[in-house]
DNA sequence: CCACAAACGCAGCGATCACTGCGATTTAAA
DNA sequence: TTTAAATCGCAGTGATCGCTGCGTTTGTGG
């Protein structure tokens, strides 16, 4: 979505280089809207207020990304498919672990929260999607390695119910905080103790 | 918050009878911000959009409800806490297996997903808090009537985990289907086969 | 029956939004 | 280097939004 043009192949090449234009102004609109959920929220997100915020002309943010809606499943698409790292910690448990504790960090963060609520909101499935990122894949993986191992792991669907499904729900529906010994039990209560 | 005037109770006695001209209005506001939300999104649901379709000037929505996030917070609050009867079929089991039930018929409806996805997009924590509802209290109902049934029910917590997040993550965050196997399979993981 | 207060309808204000031709600039390919 | 395509900046337009005095209607208590 980030270049719904008919050729999107040479906005790709332009912005795979990390010092071109095309690319500058991504990663500045990208920041903007982060900076701007996390501060008034998702509500007075509009493209032009996001357009001045990164220094960029509103006529380029609607041409590149068209709504609010496609621009916060762009900038939470990447936010949670960058930078992360599939844990492989020599077990089926630690991996866990370490997944749900780093799963935990994110959500916790009250921004990366406030941007999830706001693509939700506005972005419907393609939004939902967006929220959801590379996790469950990498979960995916995951189990994928212990069975490789020759253990016996837990389906993908009852992993996501016993993991990520509390990990997500507690983040956005309550106020309650995602404590380390809370993401820890959530892992022991599928493994067994 | 459905009215915050500075003497709330005049509006509620008139608004506690069911043909006062307040609560008409209200149900009116309500009832076209289902039908907007279900139709449109969340993405288009602005007061004079909502005031039109209910037959109701602008000003009076301004008024009583303020803003779009307190008027979705307050029509989501009412879905949530309303028609809603604490099941009791005798056994844990079987009130924990109704309870979800219900909740995944009402989550899998298409329009009160919409709307419980606007809610949490414009409402922020209130809106949250909105779209949980009377549901944990229901659920903490439920575990007391067991102990009284001299039963050793599960904690709160690890019912919520195990039963109200998953239907709420699969619901909000994924597009598979809700389906009574799958609904009865988390009550059963819960409380062993 | 009458007076008081609350809620609603009406008209209009400034501000902002979403969007669009046109020219300048940058980028990629020949 | 030259040429073509894509992207971006600029200025402007119609429409809508959020909000506010003012008069009218509705509902309540004396």
């Amino acid at each position: 979505m980030p270049t719904p043009s008919p050729a999107p192949s040479p906005a790709l090449s332009s912005g795979s280089r990390p010092g071109g234009r095309s690319a500058r102004v991504r990663a500045a609109v990208h920041r903007a809207v982060e900076e701007l959920v996390a501060d008034e929220g998702g509500d007075a997100l509009t493209i032009p207020v996001v357009a001045a915020r990164a220094g960029v002309h509103a006529t380029t943010v609607y041409r590149r990304w068209g709504s609010v809606g496609e621009l916060l499943a762009d900038v939470t698409t990447s936010r949670f498919t960058g930078d992360i790292v599939v844990p492989d910690t020599g077990s089926l448990r630690g991996d866990l672990e370490r997944y749900a504790a780093d799963l935990a960090k994110d959500l916790g963060d009250p921004d990366t929260l406030a941007l999830v609520r706001a693509t939700i909101g506005t972005g419907g499935e393609q939004g939902a999607a967006a929220c959801r990122g590379e996790r469950q894949r990498q979960l995916e993986a995951i189990l994928e390695r212990e069975q490789a191992r020759d253990g016996e792991p837990p389906t993908l669907e009852r992993t996501t119910d016993a993991v990520l499904a509390p990990l997500y729900y507690r983040a956005v529906f309550t106020d309650l905080p995602l404590t380390p010994e809370w993401t820890r039990s959530l892992v022991s209560r599928l493994l067994g103790d």
